[in-house]
DNA sequence: TATCCAAGGTAAGTT
DNA sequence: AACTTACCTTGGATA
């Protein structure tokens, strides 16, 4: 086991951990009590996450513990590139002094960004990003992190690791091999055909979400579209939080919603368009950053 | 207790 | 290309 451990303050703009994985940006790490935000804190602080073997430099099975305590971030992990993994997952080189800074003001993204600083945008992998965000279709928070560990549960490997058992996100093989029935007898509902065939297409080679990440910005958000289940919106959370397309904002409810209420000029008649307008009104280069503080604000009571 | 409704939308069928 | 409609499931709100 690798343990360790650095100073929040080393970090540019800090860190807020809860705030990070609890803000519906990733579906991918777990309070060890499994609670979620809604549910108010609890428990000892430990996060943890299971990377698939495919996706690892051991080509192993990885877990990650995290947790924040003292102005440090702690870490155990089953792996000695924890360190960097976890740079890399939570996007701890990314300056957030000078994103903050280099936003546009405008009163909704500053009391946001007030409200919650610390909060980092992550890098999920991005088989694993792609389905939780299909997962995601007119789905409510907690059930999506339900999701995920239903889907672990069902098809990923099991890890042993400091005395307990931890499952895997499932690869995409092992995926493509579920029925539609299995995966709606795990509550995905209509999502189950799209999952399914989602993973097939990866699993065959057919596509692979990575590919986006040779194209420009609009045209990665159009040739994600092709996986099954994903449309514009979907499209936008992958790039945003697997991908590292900092400019994509994704147009869900909660967003349009402010859109209507504090930025009616930013609402066209298209998708494409609202989301060129309101990346605009966001400061374009890191404009994600801005969706994803303003959307956690709004969700929280903001 | 029963019914309604929204939840980080997308696919398929029509105009 | 833009517009409609159906779609699984569940927890919380409303009657």
């Amino acid at each position: 086991m690798d343990t360790g451990s650095r100073r929040i303050d080393d970090l540019d703009g800090g860190l807020d951990l809860r705030a990070t994985l609890e803000s519906g940006q990733s579906y991918l790490w777990r309070r060890d009590d499994g609670r979620t935000y809604e549910q108010g804190a609890s428990g000892d602080g430990w996060y943890h996450t299971v990377l698939p073997a495919s996706t690892t430099r051991t080509n192993e099975a990885e877990v990650l513990r995290v947790r924040q305590v003292d102005g440090r971030l702690e870490w155990e992990a089953s792996t000695p590139y924890a360190p960097d993994r976890i740079a890399e997952l939570l996007r701890l080189d990314d300056d957030l002094e000078a994103i903050v800074s280099n936003t546009p003001d405008d009163d909704l993204v500053d009391a946001a960004y007030e409200a919650h600083r610390g909060l980092r945008l992550v890098r999920d992998p991005p088989f694993a990003c792609l389905v939780s965000f299909i997962c995601s279709a007119q789905m409510h928070v907690s059930r999506i992190f339900d999701m995920q560990v239903a889907l672990a549960e069902a098809y990923g490997e099991t890890v042993r690791f400091d005395g307990r058992e931890y499952a895997a996100y499932p690869t995409p093989e092992r995926l493509a091999e579920a029925t539609e029935r299995e995966l709606r007898s795990l509550s995905l509902g209509y999502r189950a055909p799209y999952v399914r065939r989602t993973a097939e297409m990866v699993a065959t080679g057919e596509a692979r979400p990575e590919e986006a990440q040779d194209l420009d910005y609009e045209a990665a958000r159009e040739w994600l579209t092709r996986f099954v289940g994903v449309g514009e919106k979907v499209a936008d959370c992958v790039l945003l939080f697997s991908l590292g397309y900092l400019e994509a904002v994704p147009l869900d409810t909660w967003i349009r919603r402010a859109i209507a209420e504090h930025y009616p000029h930013c609402d066209r008649d298209s998708y494409e368009a609202t989301s060129r307008a309101i990346r605009e009104q966001f400061g374009g280069e890191f404009a994600g950053y801005a969706q994803t503080y303003v959307f956690h604000h709004l969700r929280t009571g903001g």
